[in-house]
DNA sequence: TGTACATCAGTGAACGCGCGTTCACTGATGTAC
DNA sequence: TGTACATCAGTGAACGCGCGTTCACTGATGTAC
């Protein structure tokens, strides 16, 4: 928080940035699979073990750099989720940029992506600390909907007749921490919504729209319309 | 296609397959970052190089394992869309089983789930013969449109309208080859619900859903309600 | 049916490699008085 | 301001490890005549 006293201190957080930034690299080049402490060292050009200085050891240096991933990414969605909207511009595309924003950050940094979304590492737990970079993210796209609602500007759909005690208590953590006062029905269209979101970002970063959507672009702007039309923001 | 004719090529088969199946279990139990020729040479009690009279080496043991991921899934998939619908029931509540099986399959498997479509193993191409299969676990999950279709039975949903030239080219691709003759819109929807199937059954698989969704089937099960509706089955 | 030769599965030793981590050390930076 | 001591970043050698792959070999199975 406060800024760092002694030059030891701010080198040292120079330094531990630049590891990260040098690790960033290498899980970008190779994945997350191939971090190797000694290679970074080689990079960095010191001892393999004056790493250990920074970090316990290789297991925590993933941690971290999965850790920055979350941050990173949660910070995108919050910067898009905060632009006031222009004169005039729908609830609908003020919430579009949220996705689309997500979708930027994925194709700039495909294999943190991957970290966060992808297979998990094995043998590896996700860090507890991501939790709350994660419930950042969900909570950037889930504002403008909030937002609507509370204007009542929120449509209500088609679809959204009663919904089972089931399903209303398999979202319902959902429903408690994000959207208390909304309708269990509004909650499962958000969460589809995420899962559709996810989808389409991960088979387009893993590879799986060669040869079959040849401008991924426009496909997930008319997602992301769909999305919005079904969640009934206007 | 035909019998093994010589006891030593009924011999190679089993062992080949044995050899998948160990690595399997490898892949299963650690990930397919893993996975070790010298490990499942030792889970077998054979010298590591004895394994080269099977596979060409790592890599090609990886593909083949990737391979038989696809083809595994696939053949469910074709296995859920080939069942015969009982009287009465509708054309949504067959395309569900769709989905379904592909869910159940994951959930089997959770790892080779992860071979398809987590984070592509790095410096490694899918080799080009994974191509027909992902195309049998696609034409599973459309089959049942297209009939519906053919049929006259396929509603016509409410944001249906026209659809932009750069859309229309985006899934070309998809339109030719699984869609001939159904209206750009329906195939873009159709993508759409494949993107979110694929999304909810990753995040579950990959562990997203923890303190989120308590009753992840029940979720699922809504989630292809409401995209056999969007796509407009009954 | 019997023999000579070819094919092929599997062995076991060896190679060179890069890895994570430990440890005793040096020398520079920071702190207390 | 100056000195004695503590803290800490970074070094370099060493450890033990498991890995993929090669290679010359043995012995069993299959084939041609």
């Amino acid at each position: 928080m406060s800024a760092p006293r002694t030059a030891r201190e701010r080198v040292r957080e120079e330094m531990t940035a630049e590891i990260l930034a040098v690790a960033r690299q290498h899980v970008a080049r190779e994945g997350a699979a191939a971090l190797s402490l000694r290679s970074i060292a080689r990079d960095l050009e010191m001892a393999p073990s004056a790493l250990y200085r920074y970090f316990d050891g290789r297991d925590a240096l993933l941690s971290a750099l999965i850790l920055a991933a979350y941050g990173s990414l949660a910070d995108e969605a919050e910067r898009a989720a905060a632009v006031v909207a222009p004169e005039g511009e729908g609830d609908a595309a003020r919430w579009r940029a949220v996705p689309r924003a997500l979708r930027t950050w994925a194709l700039a940094y495909p294999h943190e992506w991957g970290l966060i979304f992808g297979t998990p590492v094995p043998g590896y737990d996700a860090p507890e600390e991501t939790v709350e970079p994660y419930a950042r993210i969900v909570s950037a796209l889930v504002r403008p909907i909030i937002e609507a609602e509370a204007a009542g500007r929120l449509q209500t759909g088609a679809h959204e007749g009663a919904i089972s005690r089931e399903l209303r208590d398999a979202v319902a953590p959902v429903s408690d921490a994000l959207f208390p006062h909304m309708p269990a029905a509004k909650v499962v269209l958000a969460i589809q919504a995420w899962s559709t979101i996810v989808g389409v970002i991960s088979l387009e970063v893993f590879g799986h729209w060669r040869n079959t959507i040849l401008n991924p672009g426009a496909f997930f702007e008319a997602t992301i319309r769909t999305e919005a039309d079904s969640i009934g923001l206007r």
